[in-house]
DNA sequence: GCAATTTCGTTGTCTGGGCAAGTATAATTC
DNA sequence: GAATTATACTTGCCCAGACAACGAAATTGC
């Protein structure tokens, strides 16, 4: 083994590592590309009805929103916006918390998710999921549970 | 195990790829944080420099740097302006292909490098690389290469 | 029940980065 | 060797997203 000293990565280290950053940077964008030409729908809306859809009554409150789709809440409100434009979704204030806005996912929005959702599905089955064994697959959910922050 | 259809994942297959997912943003998230309050230098600018390092000579063209630290080429270009402008890089027109620069690093580029340094490994350390046995480094080394495009 | 504080979302502003068009040099073709 | 085509960067323009400041509603403390 290589050895591993407090200020430096072994090759193992690194590959692991750098191996993350590369491939995840390549594989948003190419299916990023691959939706947006496809459907016309970029990969952050995408993520969005996909949230919604599974959310109880497709709707979420915006701060969960945020969260569910790893952006900041001024992103997602301006998120929301665009959807909202295309009218694949609605805000609706939120009775029980009149602070609060529901997003909630519009029969158009559903229909654009479920258009889209094969070429995406089929994107990360070419690109992923088909390259790696059952093994791997398992591995990797291991790892990233193993990384979870907090966990020691 | 989980039936595989072709127009949905598994638990596990979703596990997987939603994992690399919110693994990469939040760990690219906080390591730039790090890096930037820490030092000012943001975790693009960090890679550059690093990359220029281990350049010979410290220095590369722009459109191999462009690759190195996975971006398009204006993107670069903007990035080495600004890098530039801290006196930490160089331009310098290629003499061998006069349409060509290379980017060189400073001896302040090269200080700055050092001085940050510790401070990212320590991050990627605490982050990712000691939350993971060898087995599992090894494991994600094996399916980054296995994911790498055009290798089927 | 009225302040003070906290929470939820939006808005103003700024920055980084992508694409397409532009400029300059090199390579190729005839 | 002149004209075309290709390559290496830069620039103009645009867009998405982050942060901080803000308003509105809820919660807490007294």
């Amino acid at each position: 083994m290589h050895a591993t000293s407090s200020d430096q990565l072994s090759r193992l280290e690194l590959a692991a590592w750098r191996g993350l950053l590369r491939t995840h940077s390549r594989l948003a964008r190419e299916l990023d590309r691959e939706l947006e030409t496809a459907h016309g729908l970029p990969l952050t809306h995408y993520e969005v009805l996909l949230h919604l859809e599974a959310a109880p009554e497709h709707r979420l409150r915006m701060g969960d929103l945020a969260e569910s789709v790893l952006l900041s809440q001024s992103g997602v409100t301006r998120l929301v916006d665009r959807l909202e434009c295309d009218g694949f979704v609605v805000r609706e204030r939120c009775p029980a918390d009149r602070r609060g806005l529901n997003a909630r996912l519009t029969g158009e929005g559903l229909a654009k998710l479920r258009e889209a959702r094969p070429t995406h599905l089929a994107g990360i089955r070419e690109r992923f999921v088909a390259r790696l064994s059952e093994a791997e697959l398992r591995a990797l959910a291991a790892v990233w549970t193993r990384l979870r922050p907090g966990i020691d």
